[in-house]
RNA sequence: GCUGCUGUAGCUCAGUGGUAGAGCACUCCCUUGGUAAGGGAGAGGUCGUGAGUUCAAUCCUCACCAGCAGCACCA
């Protein structure tokens, strides 16, 4: 006979199989009232699951964070039942909650549209209202398949067939309405509540294949209560405006256009930010021990051939043709079989490793049209590469250098929290099992080593090693894999790589190739929307504005301005006969982040009143004394 | 690349089968004002590109290009 332990450790005894809703009836109407959900030791099930043995219970409130993924679970549901009423012969395929909502994928010929919402939304709130109880129901493969094949459900009835043998196959129907779900569900469609909203539509690969025929996704976002419907919707308005190609239009960082598609064109106040980030990498890259190289844009396709590239990449790259000569040249996707090239210039000796080959590489990959996404996803960019050619003995300790060095770029960059994914070996991949065991061996004992924790990335790796992701996330939450390190054992084997030993004998050396932001150009997008535009002063593009109240005070500004130049800050004056409030306003509009304001007063004192950017506070100090404070609070992280 | 949507002034957007409009920005004039918009005037557009339908196309149709969202891809 079933005993049960509540959180509180409580435990309560019953004479036969209980349902988690007999059980919450048993200890309070409040309880019975609010759990939808319960969690039999640590599985999350139906409250109508029965416990037939002693357990532990935890009921799911709407105040737990179990209760999102509920909602927005049984949103899809909802939606799907709502779809199927409005648009007969539309057939279901999957409707999973994700981060902030749910979506559902639909098979019909004509694709659904943002029009279709209004009704699609009136009709989900009418299921919500008429609150039909989710019913659980087990049933046979075979009855399950011929169920969904009577109904016209081919793909349902796939995943059916496609499910693994002893799987309990159930359904779930609220009302007339029937799906195929694991579950769990809450108690009725009214628990859905009606603090949701319809999204966008897309377009959608049938089990994200793109050989698949591609279905109509309507997503839609869940929330507990209207409260926090608002706040969601709030955040992404706020998030737009962090997006960085219309901060990069504001600030006059960069543009894009037609002229030379997935190309960035960096603007002067662009191209500071970029410089700025650019020194910064290279004096950590000298510190950490690396030598920068510079390889050419234009290689021959030989080298691509033996490297491997024409056969697998061909298709992602630049190739140009000369009239007069024979040779076709490509633009490098990658800069590794370069490095490999002045690596194997003279006889190399096991003394030289690990050596560490830095190059800020400009490469060129023809990405797919549907990919580009401002400078993020671009067709031109430079990487803050390095090939680090060394022994497999080595691998270990050059992971933990650069995971801490990596860990050290993003924190003076303002990023203390990134994500790692590990990738390991993919099923078409180069290299015996022994040697993959060794390579991700190696990686794994380093991640440890140097703390990092990661997420597994199965079957994702490069198909030469495993690698490293490090992903930073966008203003909208969107992932970028920034930094990378990936093990390869391949590319000096084709290549012919090699080095002397201590044996007196050749051997290979491995090579690690990595990165730590990735692409300036994706790196600087997420660094713009990070920070909104409102860059610590080592980063911003214009560090300082003078601004003058009367013109009396222009000489002196001007003054003031050649001060900060001199000390190296980038500083613009604003001499022009507005009023000073109109110039703070614009000021603060362009993400500024130090004003220095001169009137008479301050030009007769030899002052400056200095205004931070956002800050209602001003200081009025001496001249050279702000020169030196602002000169150093400038100073890239790295050198205070 | 696939699905859907979008493309009008530098930016944000309105609009019409009879070759276009607002706000902000810009230029000039007045204003010299102490910490987030002082006032006035002016200039600015082959309505993404190319075909087609029409007496007439920015508007309708088709194709292409580009952008946006998602999917797929991301060495």
């Amino acid at each position: 006979m079933p005993a049960i332990t509540l959180p509180d450790r409580t435990v309560r005894r019953y004479d036969a199989p209980v349902t988690g809703t007999e059980v919450a009836a048993s200890i309070g109407p409040g309880l019975a009232r609010a759990a939808l959900a319960m969690k039999v030791d640590g599985a999350l099930v139906d409250l109508a699951t029965p416990i037939d043995r002693d357990a532990e219970v935890v009921f799911v409130t709407r105040r737990d964070p179990e209760a999102l993924t509920l909602i927005r679970h049984d949103a899809a549901h909802v939606l799907a039942e709502a779809v199927q009423a409005l648009y007969p012969g539309t057939q279901v395929t999957i409707g999973p909650a994700i981060d902030n909502g749910f979506y559902y994928d639909f098979a019909r010929n004509e694709p659904f549209t943002p029009e279709d919402f209004a009704a699609i939304e009136a009709k989900m709130r009418e299921i919500v209202a008429r609150g039909a109880a989710f019913r659980r129901q087990v049933v046979p493969r075979d009855e399950a398949a011929a169920l969904f094949a009577a109904k016209g459900e081919r793909f349902k009835v796939e995943l059916i067939r496609d499910l693994p043998d002893g799987e309990e196959i159930s359904l779930y129907s609220q009302g007339e309405w029937v799906d195929l779900c694991r579950g769990p569900h809450m108690r009725t469609t009214a628990d859905v509540g009606t603090a949701f909203k319809l999204m966008k539509t897309a377009g959608a690969y049938w089990r994200g294949d793109h050989r698949n025929p591609m279905l109509s996704r309507i997503y839609g976002t869940a929330w507990r209560d209207q409260k926090e419907l608002d706040a969601y919707l709030h955040m992404l308005e706020e998030a737009e405006r962090r997006d960085h190609r219309r901060i990069g239009r504001e600030m006059d960082l960069f543009h894009l256009e037609e002229a030379a598609v997935g190309s960035v064109f960096w603007h002067p106040k662009g191209w500071r930010l970029y410089r700025t980030a650019e020194s910064y990498m290279r004096r950590r890259l000298d510190a950490a021990g690396y030598q920068e190289v510079r390889t050419p844009q234009l290689v021959d396709r030989g080298l691509w051939e033996a490297s491997g590239h024409w056969e697998k990449f061909r298709e992602h790259m630049f190739v140009a043709q000369v009239e007069d000569e024979k040779r076709t040249l490509a633009l490098k996707p990658m800069n590794c079989p370069c490095h490999v090239l002045i690596f194997r210039q003279g006889l190399r000796s096991y003394r030289e490793l690990p050596l560490r080959m830095a190059e800020f590489g400009s490469c060129h990959r023809y990405e797919p049209s549907g990919a580009l996404h401002g400078i993020m996803r671009v067709r031109a960019f430079t990487q803050d590469d390095a090939h680090i050619f060394c022994t497999e003995a080595q691998i270990a300790d050059e992971t933990v250098r650069f995971a801490e060095l990596l860990a050290s770029v993003y924190r003076d960059f303002g990023f203390t929290d990134f994500r790692v994914k590990f990738s390991d070996r993919p099923v078409v991949r180069a290299g015996d099992d022994a040697t993959w065991d060794r390579a991700e061996g190696a990686l794994k004992a380093a991640c440890a080593t140097a703390g990092i924790t990661y997420e597994l990335n199965p079957g994702e790796g490069a198909f030469y090693g495993p690698k490293l992701e490090f992903v930073l996330r966008d203003a909208i939450g969107r992932d970028w894999q920034c930094g990378t390190l990936q093990v390869d054992f391949v590319l000096p084997e084709r290549l012919d790589a090699e080095y002397v030993g201590e044996d007196g004998a050749r051997h290979r050396p491995v090579m690690l190739h990595r990165a730590i932001l990735g692409s300036f150009e994706r790196f600087l997008g997420i660094l713009i929307e990070q920070y909104a535009g409102r860059f610590p002063l080592w980063l911003a593009p214009v560090q300082a504005v003078v601004a003058t109240i009367v013109s009396d005070a222009d000489t002196y500004a001007q003054e003031v301005a050649a001060a900060l130049r001199a000390a190296g800050l980038a500083v613009e004056t604003d001499l022009s006969n507005q009023k000073i409030n109109a110039k703070i306003r614009e000021h603060s509009l362009a993400h500024v982040p130090v004003m220095l304001v001169v009137g008479r007063r301050e030009a007769e004192q030899r002052t400056v009143a200095i205004r931070r950017l956002g800050g209602e506070a001003q200081s009025v100090m001496p001249l050279d004394e702000a020169v030196a404070a602002l000169a150093a609070e400038a100073r890239p992280p790295d050198l205070r």
